[in-house]
DNA sequence: TATGAATGAGCCTTCATTCAT
DNA sequence: TATGAATGAAGGCTCATTCAT
């Protein structure tokens, strides 16, 4: 029968709960100052539990961060299936990038937690950590991807190599949500604020920029013309 | 009296000893792993007396950053007494940050820590997170300068705003550092060695990037004609 | 009915079945550091149907000390069958002890470990303590019976009270025997090697001193011109 | 000015009163059983102050059995002062041991703990663990001298190897200590109690027996003659 | 009978901070 | 001013035992 079946739902159920659990705590006080205690409170389980599922913290922790890359990876994949120069496609997958930061706002202290935790020896051969550098890999990837057809079909700038301008990019968009998403009550959105700064326009022309970037002369001539095709978007 | 002076200056001496100790113990391990023992420690002086000169731990770990604050502003200061466009200067200004983070790799991870510490509360009230908080305000204050500069010599585009746009020039770099420089025997440059990507061409083609992202078009015409001279640069 | 008797029989095997497993985990790593998790796993049992068979950890490990005390048993009830003198009998029951130790190495842990639990007061209502002090007390009675045999015959001195001396040799044995055999690895042999010393010869020096120790000195002599008797043995 | 000497006799003072709380404490329950906390209690200090004067639970534990090897190794050296056989030497260490063990019952449990520690590779390369490697060493070279002092004034039989002696005597009088005193409410006693056996008489048989396993034939005789020198004794 | 998920008490250890000297 | 001993709260993790299925 499907007793077995059902289990395994079940299981992973139960897993989902924790995780669920440890993001709101971990997002929002941080790794180290979220404790399993809490964890386990806010999870409406008991302490040892969450040591049945997740052989310790950070393990646990590192699952946070590969669900949501699984969530973004997909998104990505999706930008593909349309009729896109690279240029475009760039673009797209920013969008979705923001998008996705901007609705999930706490993925992004996942992610950079991960960065910390990540240097830790111990961490590399978790098979957490296995995934989550696949995922990234595969997020990389993407825009590796969109690169090259850009600078084939003539719309992306070819003096610069695809990976590294993908990890230019990607980089550097980081630096931005960091300082947008990272600490909602913190110092960022006080500079911001200083700054009269509002994050969707941050986004747009962050975008906007790389994308003069790295245009040819020739995309970013049409683009002028099309601009409102953008503004509009 | 001179002694009074001599007594000031010996607690400044004093002060900049343990923020000495304080910067190797917590460049090398973090903030977390950094304990008061091995603080004082490495300063030769009791733990007991870190709290005479600095409330707490992160009193003293502010001070590191407000250090390499003053250093960095006032490389920034010396930008703007050459002859330069607003598109120069921001160029010099991004090769003035990249340089100094380059040489002093530990910087990096001083700025990103005190993002996380940020958060809390009862640091906003510091007499030191002041002190961060206003060098910061006065290092993206250059950047703005240089581009309101910028686009009234028309080697930058208007159309953007200009304290934006210092925002996200400042926060796509910290991006691109924090890869590069954050944890240097991490998964970062893992990841840039699987992307065979080199650190000094990634700042180089980064600087290019935003560059021709923000010029105008006719500035970025003229680069192209001049721009042997950035290469070599 | 067969069936109720077939029953029983293969509820005695499952428990053998728990005791084999039980046996090789604590014997390797000692009971405190052999858990219900390892000793289930390797009896390919679930830890829940492990507390069906025995109430606790320590009962099942008292199991273990019973089964190796029967054994030991039967070995000395052998002894008695042939043609000895006591002090023969003596030697007879210490070879067979020691031989018993020595292929059986594990044995003593589990010995030496029940005397560490057994000041727990909750243990000595327990059904198997019962049992292992009844075995125990068994094993002393057939000294016992050797000495006063040897009494008798004039072999023993028969100054010594048999029951103190049974409780002497008894426990003297045990001592040269949590040296040589309770921690294979750990230091004891490391005292045996800097001693230079060859754990059958001390076995064997032990059961002469003893020998020589017990002896009348008609029988002294005896075992003095018989002497390559024993020294074949 | 003596105030550094005061500081380190203060410290001296400081981590015996840790170890005579710890003693009690690993004593009464076993070392398993036997908390940090519990211990901190008994002595009145901070758990925290524990970890200031000993590394960890294993450390504090040695320390203990370090104090008794070198109460027990300076009985030892005074048996030699005095005139005497090395017959008569093993005899007079041997009652040193059972005395100090007697006056000390709680020193046997300290010892075979250790033991049960021992294999722990952790704890070998730990500095308490040297000294009780060395004191124990020491304990066994006085009886391996006394045995050749013996050996040559032929009061002990020379057949024997003195070192190989030494050990078998060593281990076989733990064996004897172990059940007298290892737990003084367990089932040691109950034994004893059931055999109607004395403590005192049977640490006097034990010595008489050891002494007559190793005496040659010329020193058994006198001592027959003299027997109630020792018997007074 | 068998399972294995869930429990939760408990332990060792760390470390920022205080305070008497 | 300088010390460093003392504190004690807090945290991660383990594991024997229970119990619903």
């Amino acid at each position: 029968m499907g007793t077995e079946e059902r289990k395994a739902r079940e299981k992973e159920h139960r897993k989902n709960q924790i995780i669920d659990a440890a993001e709101k705590v971990i997002f929002s006080k941080g790794l180290d100052q979220a404790t399993m205690d809490e964890i386990a409170g806010k999870a409406e389980l008991s302490k040892g539990t969450l040591y049945l599922y997740f052989k310790n913290k950070n393990e646990l922790y590192m699952a946070i961060t590969e669900r949501f890359m699984e969530i973004l990876n997909n998104r990505f994949s999706k930008v593909f299936s349309g009729e896109h120069t690279g240029l475009e496609l760039i673009r797209k997958i920013g969008e979705a990038y923001l998008d996705f930061v901007r609705s999930n706002p706490e993925f992004f202290n996942a992610f950079m937690y991960y960065d910390l935790i990540n240097e830790v020896e111990e961490l590399e051969k978790s098979e957490f950590a296995q995934t989550c550098e696949a995922n990234r890999r595969e997020a990389l990837n993407y825009m590796v991807r969109a690169l090259q057809i850009g600078m084939q079909d003539g719309t992306i700038d070819d003096s610069y190599d695809p990976k590294e301008l993908a990890v230019l990019i990607w980089t550097s968009t980081r630096g931005i949500i960091s300082v947008t998403h990272a600490k909602h009550d913190g110092y960022h959105f006080k500079m911001l604020d200083e700054m009269n700064v509002a994050v969707d326009s941050l986004f747009d022309h962050f975008l906007k920029l790389i994308g003069t970037g790295i245009a040819t002369d020739k995309a970013r001539k049409e683009k002028m013309t099309d601009s409102h095709k953008f503004e509009t978007n």
